[in-house]
DNA sequence: CTCTAACGTTACAGACCGGTAACACCCTAG
DNA sequence: CTAGGGTGTTACCGGTCTGTAACGTTAGAG
């Protein structure tokens, strides 16, 4: 038993979640070690025992925000049980919830973005994570009955992935503020054929 | 007169065009001003006497790639005079051709992701430049007597960003291959009301 | 209590960054 | 030819970055 009431945060998931959200705010590249640590309440050198390097370090925070994410997809199936056109609609919810309450969009597209380098160590990551989330999105589109499910799952994620990087270029008042009614514009015409 | 026959490139216009190039490939915080300038065939000093400061550099990169962005607009102008509807389906063609042509998006939604401060002096240049993209390409579909004409520039805008972004993060097999289907589709639509 | 493993502290290496100073050069306008 | 502005060269400053070495401290398991 590590502790009798509180349980204790161990240094390692301080600094991943620490260090998750300063990448998120002010970009990988923006973010050094040492703010890190510091920010983290330890010290580089702990950061270093238990990360290999920096690069280490962005693909275990990508791989964590992966885990958020499929958290979500859980929560769609738990809410709606079975009822999976219920459950994309909650998707567009989800999505436009993102949109209202954080101004710095997708960490994993910012990360492909920022680290430019085609054989970054994180690239892989990214391209296995985004392409879970879009498999994801065309089973739900499927299993609700759309004829063109692969599609409307695609358009659905570029115009996510669009709202998401229009805002942090012409802020909430541009093209993003219309994210809602289009999505579910372009549901209601899948479903009608 | 500078020169007979050749016009020599002079070394601001030099700097300039290799650093838009250079930021492009390799993002504004990954490329360094000796590299710059290096690939330039020119020095520090002279970079430094046409240019305040290297935010300063971005900022006049970002208002030649809008000047390149214009230059567009009046092709479509003049390869279509009149024919507003032509002029949209060119714009498709144009940005399905960006997408095929080049790995690495928009500069403009790249630098507003790698610029994460929000009163960094380019983001006022970056949010003008993108409203007044977004200005035309209403004014083109509402010309071209669509009913919903923001909404469809919106959503095209949205399609063409998120396109970009996806390019980079899954790749071109993604869901940015169906950019063109997506766009044409949207249009049929809308003008069918 | 003792032993051990995790954690903290300080200092440092080596590289790179943006930006500046001082000076030599060259090419062209007059 | 001459003056002067644009350019090239070298060296340097102060700061920041990732990553490491050596050593001290703490806390929990047995």
């Amino acid at each position: 038993m590590t502790d009798g009431v509180v349980e204790r945060v161990r240094p390692r998931d301080r600094i991943l979640e620490t260090a998750r959200d300063m990448f998120h705010k002010h970009g990988i590249r923006g973010v050094g070690i040492d703010a890190i640590t510091e920010a983290a309440g330890t010290n580089k050198m702990t950061l270093y025992r238990h990360f290999e390097s920096k690069d280490d370090l962005i693909i275990e925070c990508l791989r964590a925000t992966a885990c958020s994410a499929n958290a979500m997809w859980e929560k769609f199936e738990a809410e709606n049980p079975g009822d999976k056109l219920a459950q994309l609609h909650a998707w567009v919810r989800m999505a436009a919830d993102c949109l209202m309450s954080d101004r710095r969009g997708c960490d994993m597209a910012n990360a492909a973005i920022e680290l430019s380098e085609t054989d970054h160590p994180a690239r892989q990551v990214i391209k296995e994570l985004k392409e879970a989330q879009r498999e994801r999105l065309v089973s739900l589109c499927r299993d609700a009955g759309i004829g063109q499910a692969e599609l409307l799952a695609d358009t659905l994620s570029l115009l996510l992935e669009g709202a998401r990087v229009s805002l942090q270029s012409v802020g909430a008042e541009g093209p993003s503020a219309q994210f809602v009614r289009m999505a579910e514009g372009l549901i209601t015409s899948f479903r009608a054929r």
